[in-house]
DNA sequence: GGTAGGTCATAGCCTTGGGCTATGAGTACG
DNA sequence: CGTACTCATAGCCCAAGGCTATGACCTACC
């Protein structure tokens, strides 16, 4: 069984690489410096790699040292995306700047743009609320949040918006599926016709799809599932196509986990709009943010 | 102090969401149904949020728990990337499927490809030589290797090569920086006069820029770093613009730590391929990699 | 050349986190 | 009402990983 290294480990020869030494990797990680040099002795074990060129004055990383460490970073980097979202989820009450999201919105993006917030803004403590688009307007109106983020194209009454990005809907298959080789684009009717892959009835997936689909004669869901990565494994799995953002499925299709299938003749493409409170001007930690969302 | 989380007790996360019962997600991962229990209680006091809705039938994710399962999941993605190319590094020797790839492939692409590998043929080891770009040539002559991976436009006699790719060097700069609000394009002579922070002389990218500016006018760089991390971080910190390949800097860029500045008159653009010994047919396994990395 | 100051590794001790088993409480269903 | 499934709690126990102390090694500098 492939065990998962752990994230301390990961940091330290980070810090190593960028230190130089072992000792002084360890100072920034609270621990003595033998704890570290034990530390990275059992992470060179378990990758089975030399990770580190020790000499008397100092350590740097070998050349797969250089890679593990890149691809370490990249670890990290999720994981703080993790917490910094986590946290924000948590301080939801008594936050300096309070912000609602939509799903989509607040599981792909928003931890982003707050992890940068974070760097220009080290003490402003941000509170996140996750909820459906109706929701994040009436809090905004009702100036319980600052700030709001939303999908779809019409924004209520009393709401300033910007469009700060677009979400597209595609339909993902497992590579293994026939329309992973396809080369004309799906017409809307034919993926109107199978039976999909899709998220409950109430997600704004499933609300746009449905809009979409409309007009059409349409098949039952072959699965209804309540979060993407059910969707994304049930699809996979190759249990069916399936229909979800873009963001959601952005690693897996980079990744060649799943194929994306072109699509033609349906519009599954909605914008992703900051709104606030028409008139109310934004504080500082609310417009730096806003600024950093709606970089192109 | 934000401590990490620990990628286990992501993954049970994860798992219970999955199977919808913590006793099964304990039985997945190899321990008794209290043990997972207590993990999670753990995880759900670190991150100061309900995860679970337990029931006397099942545990199911919170809507808290669903968007914590989302961000785990990313993690342990590029947890399994970082496990799987440290493998291949590895394995290098006594492999099925030999491959070599120069730095700036190895560390980004190539993870990713024999991950989609493992997916379709679970039983093939493959091993992973990084080594310079004229070398890699060199192997797949020798037959040391079956198929390489390599950067540039020229193909040494012999080879047979696919683009798989392109990769292009970018300019990035802190946020604070000038630069980040620069709405005109950014001309080849005025890069060129700007001390910058590069990589080192011998690597890869440091060649593409040195050719670029051959017949510029060139300011001697600020600083010169041995790895992409380490030009990154003192890109961040401001010490000056910083040129990387733009596979190096993609997660910063999308998370708005390093700003991309727009560039003209200048082609840094090299192309990335995939190159074998012209007149040998591919062994299977080789092939299948080719394929998933001509993907578009 | 000797000393000071930096590196890292090894040895041995000790704490604690996290594993286990056993058990109890709660719900569903026949 | 028993059976069968859930999860939580209690108490025990081990080993991973922390610490301090020490030694080997190299460089720099007096």
């Amino acid at each position: 069984m492939s065990t998962l290294p752990d994230l301390d480990s990961l940091k330290l020869l980070v810090d190593v690489g960028e230190l130089g030494s072992l000792g002084q990797a360890a100072k920034v990680a609270g621990i003595a410096q033998p704890s570290a040099s034990k530390r990275i002795a059992h992470l060179e074990r378990r990758l089975g790699l030399p990770l580190l060129e020790r000499t008397p004055r100092g350590s740097t990383l070998t050349a797969e040292g250089k890679m593990v460490a890149g691809w370490a970073a990249q670890v990290l980097a999720a994981a703080h995306e993790l917490m910094r979202a986590a946290q924000a989820v948590r301080h939801s009450e008594a936050a300096h700047l309070r912000v609602a999201a939509s799903m989509t919105v607040a599981e792909y993006l928003v931890p982003r743009w707050l992890g940068e917030l974070q760097n220009r803004e080290p003490d402003v403590q941000v509170g996140l609320d996750v909820v459906n688009s109706a929701d994040v307007a009436a809090r905004v109106l009702a100036e319980e949040v600052e700030l709001g983020f939303v999908e779809g194209p019409s924004v209520p009454e009393g709401l300033a918006s910007r469009v700060v990005g677009t979400d597209r809907l595609v339909v993902v298959v497992a590579p293994g599926h026939a329309w992973a080789r396809r080369r004309t684009a799906l017409m809307g009717a034919e993926l109107a016709a199978t039976p999909l892959v899709v998220r409950e009835p109430g997600s704004g997936t499933r609300e746009t799809l449905d809009v979409a689909f409309r007009s059409l004669h349409r098949a039952s869901p072959r699965l209804e599932l309540g979060s993407n990565s059910a969707v994304k494994g049930a699809a996979q799995a190759g249990a069916a196509p399936a229909v979800l953002s873009g963001y959601a499925v952005e690693a897996e299709v980079a990744t060649g986990r799943l194929v994306e299938v072109p699509l033609a003749g349906i519009n599954l493409v909605r914008s992703l709009r900051a709104v606030w409170r028409r008139g109310r001007s934004l504080a500082a930690p609310a417009a730096t943010l806003l600024a950093i969302a709606s970089r192109p």
